[in-house]
RNA sequence: CGGGGCGUAGCUCAGCUUGGUAGAGCGCACGGUUCGGGUCCGUGAGGCCGGAGGUUCAAAUCCUCUCGCCCCGACCA
């Protein structure tokens, strides 16, 4: 029987000083997380208690779907970074460190290279494959800017999975089953998501889809169309055609005098035209050169889709003030596409194929050009779609306005490809008896995240409302009456009934007031109440009520026991 | 890494500008009171004012360095 009296739970009436969002300020709170450096925090038991449950619903959910469990080791030893390459690429993210004798390794971010290396060593023939191992582990990144408790720590824990396949359409089967497994397990825990298309980002890879617990306080843009389902991260979404406005008659191109107007406003409006008939062009530095991209003037570039379109480049930033006059000759404000020096490459995003009489910079300092043409005065530039998708643009599939949404990414899944068996040789022989690298796929869920992530889904006011699945425990049995040894007993017998039918019970039986009591169980959210003790015990009743509607019923005692089961049920 | 800010009691913070015996609320301990929504009253314990150096008769306060932390931005499975 778990007395809160011996338990480890202390909740706080204060906010610690550097909980920004909800769910950070509410673990803090009630006791389930405590800091210990930036982005690095003790599970303490309450905490624990909802991370277990949430593992054990992925341990039932991926042994399901026919991935293995195992446990690989933390600390990793440099060589097999340098062999992927992920060494020097990785960053400072990577934890790196030196042993005695002055050896390299790093504190794991991720488990590819492992995993890998010993793949390819017990492995060797396609009759071996496909399968797919996973595991639950506290992985370190060494984050720019840990922050919001649990949901961007430095320290956290994951579970990542990584299957081999010997046929692409292999891949496609164990790729399938993870993202059927990734929804059983969100829907498992009574969370509101939407699977996304996402960039694949450092990973790499062909195909992606992330995971997002649907929060206003999400960190991630997400967009989504309510006709025909098409949902992908803001990053990778694409939109449909652009309409194509009616050809103009292309007047004759003009120079006109625009002192000091740089931004996209202020040109508009001294040109006294619409932000769309302007064409935006924007400086981009790269380690192969300056690149300039060019979107419509109302519209922004998705500076993802640009370093995709850009194959090859590894590092985009806006180029600097200094840089573009060193380089280009001109004070920023005033570059356009027209006339510009051969040397830079020039990206449009699709948005402005259609304009055919715009206004955009004039490569010369206070000046811009008006009524461009883009066939008869603009050196031949690359289109591609690089415009960052808002909310109202028609869908890529099916044309209907788009929504905007934000998200939590709790989960990730990527088809990988070959990628890092290429890289580290970890090759099957086939029914042919040739050797090929092993198609590789690698699907991540952070746990940490996904308990914070439903904090941020549930809570009021007065504190944590848990979903049943989640909660540390499911019933809080509050014995109202401390002094009262009748009452108490009343309670605990209770309590241990409750235990007996196998439900997770946490009993209250501090010598605290009521009003402590009631406001430690709003804030620690358990789904389900029963109050044994004051006035409704001298009644012969307990008064029970859930978490999320605090509608109390006063039942007799003898009935709390079924009534709870059934209260439970309901949750269920 | 760029910009801004903070380190004073277990927690949240005042005091610093203008140097002179270390403060409040919450929490904790004890006594009383109260007992269905964080009771009320009293008493008390608790601090090398992040660390080092400097200026000064005297430093939480001024200066330098350092460590840690937070916010915004860039970045990011």
């Amino acid at each position: 029987m778990t007395r809160w009296s011996g338990y480890y739970l202390h909740t706080t009436r204060e906010v610690p000083s550097d909980a920004e969002v909800v769910s950070h300020q509410l673990m803090a709170r009630a006791g389930m997380i405590k800091k210990l450096a930036a982005g690095i925090y003790t599970y303490l038991p309450f905490g624990w208690r909802s991370i277990a449950k949430l593992s054990a619903i992925v341990r039932r959910e991926m042994d399901a779907a026919g991935a293995v469990e195992l446990v690989m080791p933390s600390i990793q030893p440099a060589e097999l970074w340098q062999e992927s390459g992920r060494w020097q690429r990785y960053g400072k993210e990577l934890l790196r460190m030196k042993d005695r004798h002055d050896r390299e390794f790093c504190y794991g971010p991720t488990h590819e290279e492992v995993i890998t290396d010993f793949v390819r060593r017990d492995v060797k023939s396609y009759r071996q494959l496909p399968f797919n191992l996973y595991q639950i582990q506290t992985k370190f990144r060494d984050e720019i800017r840990p922050r919001f408790g649990l949901m961007r720590g430095r320290e956290f824990l994951m579970k990542d999975a990584y299957s081999f396949s010997a046929t692409e359409e292999s891949l496609d089967r164990v790729y399938e089953a993870m993202r059927n497994a990734y929804c059983r397990i969100f829907e498992a825990c009574g969370l509101a998501y939407t699977v996304v298309e996402a960039d694949t980002g450092t990973i790499g890879g062909s195909s992606s889809h992330e995971f997002m617990v649907t929060a206003a306080t999400g960190e991630s843009a997400v967009v989504h169309c309510p006709a025909c389902g098409y949902g992908a991260n803001q990053e990778k979404a694409e939109r449909g055609e652009w309409t194509r406005p009616p050809a103009e008659p292309p007047a004759a191109l003009e120079k006109v005098a625009t002192p000091g107007k740089k931004t996209i406003e202020e040109v508009a409006s001294f040109l006294a035209l619409p932000k769309e008939k302007l064409v935006k062009t924007l400086v981009y530095n790269t380690e192969q050169g300056l690149v300039v991209a060019l979107v419509r003037g109302d519209r922004e570039i998705n500076p993802v889709k640009l370093q995709n379109a850009l194959s090859g480049v590894d590092h985009l930033e806006l180029a600097s003030e200094e840089r573009i006059e060193r380089e280009l000759g001109l004070p920023t404000g005033f570059v356009g596409p027209v006339g510009l020096d051969e040397g830079v490459r020039i990206l449009a995003d699709r948005s402005v194929a259609g304009l055919d009489d715009f206004a955009c910079g004039a490569n010369e300092a206070d000046h811009h050009l008006i009524h461009v043409h883009w066939q008869r005065d603009v050196r031949l530039a690359e289109f591609a779609d690089l415009v960052l998708v808002v909310e109202g643009d028609p869908c890529p599939r099916c044309g209907s306005p788009l929504g905007l949404s934000r998200g939590i990414e709790v989960g990730h899944i990527f088809k990988l490809g070959t990628k890092y068996s290429e890289a580290m040789k970890c090759e099957f022989t086939d029914e042919a008896g040739g050797n090929r690298p092993m198609i590789m796929g690698c699907y991540g869920l952070g746990i940490g995240r996904t308990v914070a992530a439903a904090i941020e889904q549930g809570h009021d006011a007065d504190g944590i409302v848990w979903p049943l699945p989640l909660a540390p425990f499911s019933v809080l049995v509050v014995g109202l009456s401390p002094n009262d040894p009748v009452a108490m007993a009343a309670a605990e017998s209770l309590v241990a009934e409750l235990e007996g039918r196998g439900v997770d019970v946490l009993f209250d039986d501090r010598d605290e007031r009521p009003g402590v009591k009631f406001k430690d169980a709003d804030l620690i959210g358990l789904p389900v109440r029963a109050v044994v003790g004051g006035k409704s015990f001298a009644a012969g009743q307990a008064e029970l009520s859930l978490r999320h509607d605090r509608e109390r019923i006063s039942v007799p005692l003898a009935e709390a026991l079924p009534k709870l089961l059934e209260l439970i049920d309901r949750l269920r």
